[in-house]
DNA sequence: AGCATTTATACTAAAGCGATATAAATCGGG
DNA sequence: CCCGATTTATATCGCTTTAGTATAAATGCT
């Protein structure tokens, strides 16, 4: 059982062209090889394929049948090569992506279109979770990439889970504000002119990045007075756009708008909302690399 | 483009086998060999196919895929091998019978059936056709066999259109008469015995072979006087029941069997209903061999 | 840290493959 | 009917490839 394709290539070189002197001027070779390759495909099939004489030429029936079936043998072992180099790409596969809610109005999910259309063949889905369910389904393998806010500190972890971590997004938080309040006139302001108002804040159990905000305002010197949580961005702004308080919310947040909001930027020492990507670095998920690359194109690959 | 189907099958035993130790051993190489070819696999890819250390043994996505697309490959080249070398043996295919219709209620109808059971895969038609019109068949390769009373003559024609032609059954002929007739009581009668009978025939001008028996009854020394003629041996039963005459007719027909019909054998010269079989010499019909071989399994092979 | 196991590298021998030269076979033309 | 032309088969040579032996490198486990 040592038949080979390069047998069914000059094989059907043969049956093509008719002629052995001519499919060997076809494949690139001198015709005696030609011939003694098709004399040992014939001993190893124990089949004759050709009726020839050095004048007529003719295939059996035989022959005839193997000519169809070489050549879709031959399609088969060229189709396969392609998938496996295209799966090797990251060209066809699926991508599992993690990210947490307040992340969800940020960049991450025109990049998914991004991706979606420079790579049709890979399908991808979308969980939102928070970051240690993130973690844990990075390491069961669950999802393939994550997003949250702040780095896990333990790098020994990381390397453990095959895991690594980048900054993948860096943005600063600006404050919502409605425009009929007096502070909605300034250019920019200060995180302590808001002291005072009443704020409203994500759902502080959900997320732990509305905690962070309020770690900020602390450390910028006051306790702000939470007035009222939302899980939503949108309630958030609804709220701030009927003059109830004031919300700290990353940059992008502001391409949702709404109306009678205005957001200002912070002067000095804006909370940063930094988005983080965390992703497999086994070498065994080509679409992650690919995605990686449509992120951040100027880094080279893994 | 060289891959080959052996790097697939080491690759799938290492694969398999998770080790490239016991792979080798399954393959019954040494250990270096079955590491280079991997190896080449994967450069002529252009693809990690294992993620591979000392210690731990993990496919690579690609190489995952890679599993079930092998083994697809190499199945299918086993299902090739085996239903080439299945057309060769005539098991699959198709046979296209001419018989002329004097023939038809012969021994070839139920060797057709013995046929199909033998090689199942092969589909036959039978083609009601007169001996010139089979020949003219058998020259344009549209049917594979051929079935007649006489044999052509001319060798040469034979040799030229690449046919053979043999005697494959031989029958004698007998006379069927009506029970009731005085010479039915005998075991055996001569020919002359039914010369001032009215004789019942088959149809003159569709087939020759009641045109012989007619020659064979003026050699006898008498000519027959034809009653009528029918077309098909039931019709000449049915009138031989009803008393009308009596007619010759191969033995073999008989076993339709007719109430108020009896067959005598003629004693001595009896006419010979003798069936040739025509069919390709081209070595190119495998099924038209495994065919000679259920009728006559005694002749050696072509 | 050392041992055992597994994969990779180095080198050698043999087998396979292709190229050139040539023989055998067959068809067409003189 | 034979000769030349063309096509396939055979013979031999040389190179490439492949398998085998010996050995080194790497890694997990005790």
């Amino acid at each position: 059982m040592s038949i080979d394709l390069k047998q069914l290539r000059y094989f059907l070189a043969v049956a093509e062209e008719k002629s052995f002197s001519r499919a060997a001027e076809r494949l690139h070779i001198s015709q005696p090889p030609l011939s003694q390759q098709i004399m040992k495909l014939e001993s190893e099939l124990g089949v004759k394929l050709f009726a020839r004489t050095t004048r007529t030429f003719e295939l059996t029936v035989a022959g005839k049948a193997l000519m169809g079936e070489a050549s879709d043998l031959l399609g088969k072992m060229r189709m396969t090569i392609d998938t496996i180099r295209q799966i090797d790409r990251g060209e066809v596969g699926r991508l599992r992506v993690g990210i947490v809610g307040s992340a969800m109005w940020g960049p991450i999910p025109s990049l998914l279109e991004e991706f979606q259309t420079k790579f049709p063949r890979v399908s991808w889905t979308l969980h939102e979770l928070g970051p240690t369910l993130q973690y844990e389904a990075l390491r069961a393998k669950q999802i393939d990439v994550g997003f949250w806010r702040e780095p896990k500190l333990d790098e020994d972890d990381l390397k453990n889970d095959n895991l690594r971590q980048e900054l993948c997004f860096r943005e600063d938080v600006c404050v919502a504000i409605n425009e009929h309040h007096p502070l909605a006139k300034q250019e920019a302001i200060e995180l302590t002119d808001i002291a005072d108002e009443p704020m409203l804040t994500l759902a502080l159990d959900k997320s732990s990045f509305p905690r962070y905000l309020i770690q900020c305002c602390v450390k910028a010197g006051f306790q702000p007075t939470i007035f009222q949580e939302a899980s939503e961005p949108q309630t958030l702004l609804a709220m701030v756009g009927a003059g109830l308080g004031v919300a700290l919310l990353p940059e992008t947040t502001s391409r949702i708008g709404w109306p009678g909001v205005v957001f200002l930027p912070i002067r000095t020492n804006p909370p940063s909302a930094n988005l983080y990507i965390t992703y497999t670095t086994l070498d065994d998920a080509p679409v992650v690399r690919a995605f990686l690359n449509i992120l951040n194109p100027v880094k080279p690959g893994v």
